[in-house]
DNA sequence: GTGGTCTAGACCACA
DNA sequence: GTGGTCTAGACCACA
């Protein structure tokens, strides 16, 4: 579980989408319990501090809720993974379309390649 | 022009995408002259050695070329703008497809997105 | 500005409040900026991080808006003051409300009183 | 019963106000015998001195009688309970009614809003 | 054991 | 100068 981080992205914004991720995967599912905070920051090589602000974060972001003195737990809601899906999927997009439009790329050029990207295979 | 590196991609790695890409944007022209590897090192807070293997796997790549007691220059070939320009995108394309399957996503939906994506605007 | 602090309340919010009530009460207003948080830590005698914190929770709620190099501001929001107002009432009545079941009394109860004390002046 | 303090008020007067407050909720009768002094003072886990000038103040409230060798004992007084629950009250609405004209509000504003609360439920 | 608060302080980015 | 991030670590509350 052990990456390097890049620089230029905050940590803590970096495991929060490492852990959007493994639930939009279904590696982590609605209910299930997160690593405790000092227990993610070992896992992490970071500082609990950090981990207590990944947590709050998601919490204000409706993806996990805390229980005092039990830990946190991803939120009890069904749609969640799916809707993390939706949002990294459309996150991801943004990013594509940014950097094909910095090339100086149009929209019927991106389509035309994606197209052909998937006819090829 | 500085800017922060990510930490697990080599830096020459990533100075070598911001050439091409100021090549494909048009910002940088064939047969124009670099900056110096002194300079560019300072530019970019590297080391010169850094800069002078940048050169060395570019002109490998064939963008550019090196004439001693002058300079690095971009090749004189006018097709190389619009050639790097490809090969960009191929890679953005390729990172985005491997995230969107990362995420359980396929083609169909892929497609989909981006068509609506386009649309949208 | 110096006041001691309750205990059982996080400092934290304890000085959001401060902040609301000063706003509800007109003595700050939609767009003044707020002192930097160096400056804030020094008058309340806390750590700059536990303003830090007091800002970025009010940002979440709102009722601020920090600009990167500048500082921190109230946010440019005409009704601001009398929302704090609304909301800040609401709380002290929801309070005293909770007191005075706690202490048996019933609602008609209340009523007589609170219409005696206003009566009486 | 281990609560935590201000610490604003003195300790002693919180303590006393916890007492009042369980006479005036009927959880305390006239004439039961309180705990002594050194039971209080771990219960609170204050000073013992505190817990008797606690018991000392009361005495002179005329809320508690200390009887030599057996101990402090709420006063047999009837109509005790009831004089302590209006006193408590008529505190908790000044309290109030302050926090509300601190907050700008007149009377008549504090009368609505007590109405449409109560109204409410 | 688990999270919550707070301090002290380093270092960086934006302007 | 101002905020943003992160670490190290103390101490507390809830269960």
């Amino acid at each position: 579980m052990n990456e390097s981080f890049d620089r230029w992205r905050p940590i803590y914004i970096q495991i929060i989408d490492e852990i959007r991720k493994k639930i939009a995967r279904r590696d982590l599912h609605p209910g299930e319990k997160l690593p405790s905070q000092r227990d993610l920051a070992l896992d992490y090589g970071v500082n609990p501090n950090t981990v207590q602000r990944v947590y709050r974060e998601m919490e204000t972001m409706g993806i996990v809720e805390t229980k005092r003195g039990q830990g946190t737990f991803v939120v009890e809601e069904r749609s969640l993974p799916e809707r993390l899906q939706h949002e990294l999927a459309r996150e991801y997009l943004e990013e594509f379309m940014v950097k094909m439009r910095d090339l100086g790329l149009g929209e019927e050029v991106v389509r035309t390649l994606v197209e052909s990207f998937i006819g090829r295979e």
